[in-house]
DNA sequence: TCTAAAAATAAACACCGTTTAGTAATTTTG
DNA sequence: CAAAATTACTAAACGGTGTTTATTTTTAGA
């Protein structure tokens, strides 16, 4: 009687195969401009039926969020071959901020949307727990770096804290188009990456003169 | 002959009320939640009639931003007052960091929307204008403080947009529920506050130390 | 007063997220 | 195996959105 365990199986399938589709249509279009209309003819079922398989539209961005995060922490991975903590986290900043202008869209449902961050509000038991993990790797990181007698006297926290602002802020503007505009510009795309670079490259100075 | 003088002075009146409502409604409601329907509603005026005045619904949210950027300019005013570069520098990021706080809105609207700056870009003869003078004043005062001898060997153009950066980092992570959701949290609105205000001590701190 | 121009709008178009009520397929039961 | 019950699905509707078109109302000048 393994006719339960297939329907089990089949409801599974067809969440992947809607939540498949919504990221596609996300990354090439944007949150805003796909609808559930747009799902539903990209899985050939009628809208109604993705509400069978969730319960609004931010659920569904939600669910992409968690998986947005596993993209991140993929990331994150190969720093481990990097066993000096100052290293790493020179390393982690130059993956982050490759994550960010290559999945712009990705990037733009974990950190700036509210909309995944209203859905974890209104449980109100849940905490953000993949922001929290994905933090303390940050956390870590500036730990050790304490430890083996850099940022002397600073709170771990704060400049962890502090780091990640400054990391999430260039990515924050290179995305929303707001580097672009600001002195030369117009070549989009490779001014932006310039500017974040070097920009980046001044804050690893300043870090690097906090050595003790 | 003054008819067509009223006019005129009729058509700037009825802008500016349109943009009078409209920066009320999206204050209170949100820019996605305030629709032109509910502008006219306010006005005492039929949807269509908006369209006399504005092409479409980017052209109020791009006036909106240019007054919203009056606004950031009237926070930076009383700064004059520091005679100081670097005592200026601190200040200026505390005003930022209250401009952001206060008005969220508005912060929202200049610097992390990409529909303002979408207007923008289709005029390609345009540039951001009030962006670019907005960070001169931040260019000019990190400037000072390197002839006075701080941030020696630093680039003034990277280290200003670094600063800019973080600043902004840590309002748009504030601004978007992200600090709420990170270890403690709980208490929202104050939580956001102390954990903003203890960062940006930190990074005052670190720039503390690169006095020369 | 009559006409031409200007200003305002009603109604429509093509969308949107979501719900409801009903159909079609499948499984369980007598 | 047929009937009943459950499940999967959807057509159609509801109340909203931004925007356009055709029409009406208001105003100004001759």
């Amino acid at each position: 009687m393994g006719v339960k365990e297939r329907k089990e199986r089949g409801k599974v399938e067809m969440r992947d195969k809607i939540l498949q589709s919504a990221q596609q249509l996300f990354l090439a279009k944007g949150l805003d401009q796909t609808s559930i209309r747009n799902i539903a003819e990209a899985i050939e079922y009628s809208p109604a039926t993705i509400y069978l398989y969730f319960k609004d539209k931010n659920e569904i961005i939600h669910a992409l969020h968690l998986d947005g995060f596993r993209l991140l922490v993929r990331h994150f991975e190969p720093l481990v071959k990097f066993t000096d903590p100052f290293e790493r986290l020179i390393e982690m900043g130059n993956a982050y901020i490759k994550f960010a202008t290559t999945n712009p869209g990705v990037y733009e449902l974990l950190f700036v949307r509210t909309e995944p961050m209203k859905h974890i509000t209104n449980r109100l038991d849940e905490e953000w727990k993949e922001g929290d993990r994905a933090f303390d790797v940050l956390f870590q990181t500036v730990s050790q770096c304490q430890q083996s007698g850099h940022f002397k006297g600073l709170d771990t926290q704060n400049l962890s804290m502090m780091i990640w602002s400054f990391i999430h802020g260039l990515c924050s503007l290179g995305i929303s188009n707001h580097i672009t505009h600001v002195k030369e510009a117009r070549d989009k795309k490779l001014v932006v990456d310039a500017v974040m670079a070097s920009t980046y490259q001044t804050f690893q100075t300043v870090m690097e003169r906090l050595k003790a």
